[in-house]
DNA sequence: ACACTTCCCTACCTACTGGTAGATTGCCAA
DNA sequence: TTGGCAATCTACCAGTAGGTAGGGAAGTGT
C-alpha cells in the first residue's frame, strides 16, 4: 500500500507540471484550484514563489540524476545508454505541453530569482558531465566519433535536445523531436 | 538626414527588445516608461497585446527574410553563406540579455495568442525552407556532408541554434554558443 | 483537562496586468 | 475663424499576481 501523498509533494508535483508548461508564469492560484486547496495553504508550505520554485528544481534534478546514474551503471554500452538518456526527454516532451523543466526556466532567466537560476544552470552543468564522460568513453571505444572537445559535443547535444523540444512544442509536432534526436545519434556514430 | 522615427515605429523597437528578454511576459508599462509616454497612446497604435506582437514577430520575419535573401544572392560559396546565417544569431545573443525573438515567443507558447503562434511556426518554417535549400546544394557542391533529408538536417540546425542561446543565456556564456556553433559547422563539413 | 503544534482556512493587502472612456492639445484645411 | 482630425493625455476599470494576518479545527503529549 502506498502512502498517500503529503500536500507538500502534491503542491511539487502540480507546480512542476506548470512550470512545464508555463515556465517561471506559473501562478499559486492554479496549484491551489487544482488541489482544491486555498492559495494561503501554499505559503504554509512554501514561504514563497522563489522557495517553492527551487523546491521543484532540486527535487527534479536529484531524480534526474538518480535516472543517469542507473544508465551510467546499467552495463550497456555507450550507443545504448546515450539512446536511453534521449529517451527522458522524448519522454518529457510527449503527454500534453509540457517540455524540460529547465529549458523554460532558462527561458525565463530574466525574471527568474537567482537561486533559481543558480539551480537551472547547475542541471546544465549536471547534463554536460554526463554527457562528456559517455562520449569520451565512446570514443575511447570506437562507437562514437567526432572531433575536438567531450564538452563541447555535450554543450552542442543539449543544444539540440533543449532547441528540439522547443520548437516540437511550439509547432506541435513530436516527430520532428524524434527526427533531430535521430539525426543527433546519426552525426555521433558514423 | 534620417526622418525621425514615428511613435509606432519607437513602439515596436521597444516591443521587440522587450519580448527578446522577457518573452510574452513583456508589459505595456515597461513600454510606456521607456519612451516616456502613457499606456493608453500604445493603445492607440496598437488595438492589443496580441496585436502589438503579431506586428513585431511580422515586422521581424520579412527583416530576416530580408537579410537571408541578401546571403542568398550574394554569389557565396555554402559554407561562407552558413556562416553568415548563423552570424545572424551569435549577434542576436550578443549586448545584453536579448535572444531570438521566436525563441522566447516558442517558449511562452502555452500563454501566446493562436495568432503570434503562427506567425513563430511561419519563422521556424522560412528557416527550415532556406537552411535545407542551402544544405542540398552544399551537399550536391560536395561543401557539405550529411545522411538522409536536408530538412531534418535544417531543423536539428535550428534546434541547436536554439537551443544553444537559451543556454548561453542562461549561463551568461557566448562563448559557449560560439563552440557550439563551430561544432555544427564542423559535423556538416567533414 | 490542558497547552502546544500542525495544518488549512477566510479575509485582506498592495502592486500590476491589459484595456477603455472621454477630455485635451495642436495642426491643417476651408 | 472655425471645423475636424490625429495623437496624446488623465482617470479609471476588472482581474490577477504573490503575499500576510489571524482564526479555527484536529491531533498529540503531559
Amino acid at each position: 500500500m502506498t502512502a498517500a501523498l503529503s500536500t507538500a509533494d502534491r503542491i511539487l508535483d502540480v507546480a512542476e507540471s506548470l512550470v512545464r508548461t508555463h515556465g517561471y508564469g506559473y501562478s499559486f492560484a492554479d496549484i491551489a484550484s487544482e488541489l482544491s486547496i486555498r492559495k494561503a495553504s501554499i505559503h504554509y508550505h512554501f514561504a514563497s514563489k522563489q522557495t517553492l520554485t527551487r523546491a521543484v528544481t532540486a527535487r527534479y534534478r536529484v531524480a534526474f540524476a538518480v535516472r543517469t546514474a542507473e544508465v551510467h551503471e546499467s552495463g550497456l554500452g555507450p550507443l545504448a545508454q546515450l539512446e536511453k538518456y534521449f529517451g527522458f526527454y522524448r519522454d518529457a516532451l510527449r503527454d500534453g505541453d509540457r517540455m524540460c523543466l529547465y529549458g523554460l526556466l532558462a527561458a525565463d532567466c530574466v525574471t527568474v530569482p537567482a537561486a533559481v537560476r543558480d539551480e537551472v544552470n547547475a542541471f546544465f552543468a549536471d547534463q554536460e558531465r554526463w554527457l562528456a564522460r559517455l562520449l569520451t568513453a565512446g570514443r575511447r571505444d570506437g562507437v562514437f566519433s567526432f572531433a575536438g572537445s567531450a564538452n563541447v559535443e555535450a554543450l552542442a547535444l543539449l543544444a539540440g535536445l533543449e532547441g528540439g523540444m522547443l520548437m516540437a512544442r511550439s509547432r506541435r509536432d513530436v516527430h520532428g523531436f524524434t527526427a533531430v534526436v535521430q539525426r543527433l545519434v546519426a552525426n555521433l556514430i558514423r
